[in-house]
DNA sequence: GCAGCGTATCGTATATCGACGATAGGCATT
DNA sequence: AATGCCTATCGTCGATATACGATACGCTGC
């Protein structure tokens, strides 16, 4: 779609400024507000916070759900960019990745 | 679940801060990013606020999806306590409820 | 090499989301 | 009163999220 409304303000008269880049702005906000939309993410990402680092172990035990599902949902905290794992030995050791946090305040404080 | 991990603490020394509050907070802070968690709801709040208040038709005509699917949209954002529309008319007028926002932004701050 | 622990992935079942068209309800105007 | 426009709700369908157990993978220590 996206045609028509040239000329059809009626309703107050603000800036014009949510053409094509709002597009894919929203979509850069969806996705990492849709990795904080579950508490089970949002007390892992708070989880990892309060520790600035923490093995998967602990947060599993820290959470009531299987370990298969705490590794799903730290999988999409992955995908997201909001934490990022590397590997010690035995175990993951994961932290958050301030710079996506911070693109994810930013956005957020744009509004 | 939930046992131990009383002396457990061998990864980085921080505050003890995520008991039981944390729950509730978890739950706040992802109903909110929820709420945001599609790319036509954020467009639709970022669209409410470009323009202070706006009615439902207008929202419609920006966005390549349906009436319906608008709407649907429009009440999720209602219920997360977002937006608020008020009936003016034969049209509802919305607009963004700023204290929602603003404890959106002030959850998001704290992490 | 083999056993053991920690983590990731697979497979599956259920619940919910997201989209649409069709329809119902409300308010102005005629 | 009747018509017409605007919005909300209903019913449905496909896609996806969420949860779990079972299993595969990788590293450490015996």
């Amino acid at each position: 779609m996206a045609k028509a409304k040239a000329g059809s303000k009626k309703c107050c008269t603000t800036s014009e400024t949510l053409a094509l880049p709002d597009v894919a702005w929203a979509e850069d906000l969806a996705k990492l507000s849709w990795a904080l939309a579950h508490p089970a993410r949002v007390r892992i990402v708070r989880l990892l916070l309060s520790r600035t680092s923490c093995v998967c172990g602990e947060i599993v035990e820290e959470m009531p759900l299987a370990q298969s599902t705490v590794s799903q949902h730290l999988k999409i905290l992955k995908e997201t960019g909001l934490v990022q794992g590397e590997i010690d030995g035995p175990r993951v050791c994961y932290c958050i990745n301030q710079a996506a946090l911070a693109k994810l305040k930013a956005l957020i404080g744009e509004l």
